[in-house]
DNA sequence: GCCTCAAATGCGAACGTGTCGCAAATGGAC
DNA sequence: GTCCATTTGCGACACGTTCGCATTTGAGGC
C-alpha cells in the first residue's frame, strides 16, 4: 500500500520503503514497533501534512488502541532521527511530514489558502541572510503569512 | 513617561503619543479605558516584544486588578484596529508590539538567539513571491528558523 | 452633573495542544 | 525461551488562550 518516496538524499536514511526506514530506526537503537510501523505507513500514504490528531485517527483505523501520547512520542523520536519534520502552518496544531518532502509555505491571512513554495524562491534570502548575518535559514519550519493573489485585489 | 514612537506612516493612526492612539481608538467606536491606556503606556515604554503574561505583570504594577483575560481582549481589539501586531518567535507564547515597530526575525534552532532582521532582506523574496505566485508576503508574523553564525560552525 | 446603555471588565471555567509519570507490555539480542 | 531496555496505554498535568456571565464603567445626550 505504501508508495515509495522520491529519494532525495537526506543523510543516511533510505526512504524507498517503510521497511527501510524501520531498519534505519533499528540501526539507531530504536525498535520497529507496530505503532511506529503503522504511523510510517500512514505518512507514506498521506499526500500532505498531518497533525498529531489526524495521525492518531488514521493509525487507530488499523490499531485502535494506539494512544495520542504514543503518536506524540513517536513523532518526537522520528524527528530526532531525521525521518520526519514538523512545521507550523498558521495558528493551528503542528503538522508532520516525511523529511524528504519538506518544503516552505505561504499562507493567506484572509482566506487561509496554503501555497507550497519551491525552495528556489528562498535562494536569495538564504544568501543575504548568510552573508549579512551569518545565519543559515530553514524556510520550512514556519509558514510565511501574507495575502494571496485573490485576496490582494 | 511614554516616549513617542517614530512616526512611520501606517494608515490613519498617529503614534506620536498614547493619547493620540487612544483618540484613534475612540474615533473607531472603542473606549479609552484605564486598562487600555496603561497597556499602551507599557507598550510605548517597552523596548521590544512582550507576551500577554509580561504585559499583564507590567500593567498590574499600576493597576493590580487588571486581569490576564482583559489583556488578551485588549490586544485583540488593538490588533483589529491596526495599533499593535503580534508575532510568533519560536514555540513560546505570542509577543505583542506597536505596529510601526514591526520587523522580521531569525531564530537559531540551537541556541535560541533572536536576530531582528531589516525588511530589505526580504525585498527579493517579496518580489519573486509576488510575480511567481501573486502572493504579498508579511515577513513579520512568524520568525524564520535556522542556525546562527556561532552554531553553524 | 446625571442617565443611560453599549462596551469593557473581573473572574473562573473551559479549551486545544502538547508533555509527563508510572506500571504493564513488548521487541529483539542472546 | 529469558531477559531487560524500550515502548506503550492511560490519566493527569502544563501552557497559552478563549469564553460565559454578572458587574462596572466610559462617554454622549440631557
Amino acid at each position: 500500500m505504501s508508495k515509495a518516496v522520491e529519494s532525495r538524499d537526506l543523510g543516511e536514511v533510505d526512504f524507498s520503503s517503510v521497511d527501510n526506514v524501520l531498519a534505519f530506526v533499528r540501526a539507531r537503537g530504536g525498535r520497529a514497533t507496530s505503532s511506529r510501523r503503522i504511523l510510517l505507513e500512514v505518512l507514506f500514504e498521506a499526500n500532505g501534512h498531518m497533525s498529531a490528531e489526524e495521525l492518531t485517527e488514521a493509525v487507530q483505523i488499523r490499531a485502535p488502541d494506539v494512544h495520542l501520547s504514543t503518536i506524540y512520542r513517536n513523532v518526537e523520536e522520528l524527528q530526532r532521527l531525521g525521518v520526519i519534520v514538523h512545521s507550523h502552518l498558521g495558528h493551528g496544531p503542528a503538522t508532520y511530514l516525511l523529511a524528504p518532502l519538506a518544503h516552505a509555505h505561504f499562507i493567506c491571512e484572509e482566506c487561509g489558502e496554503t501555497i507550497e513554495a519551491p525552495d528556489e524562491l528562498f535562494r536569495g534570502l538564504a544568501r543575504t541572510a548568510k552573508t549579512k548575518l551569518g545565519f543559515t535559514i530553514d524556510p520550512h519550519h514556519f509558514a510565511i503569512l501574507g495575502r494571496c493573489a485573490t485576496c490582494t485585489r
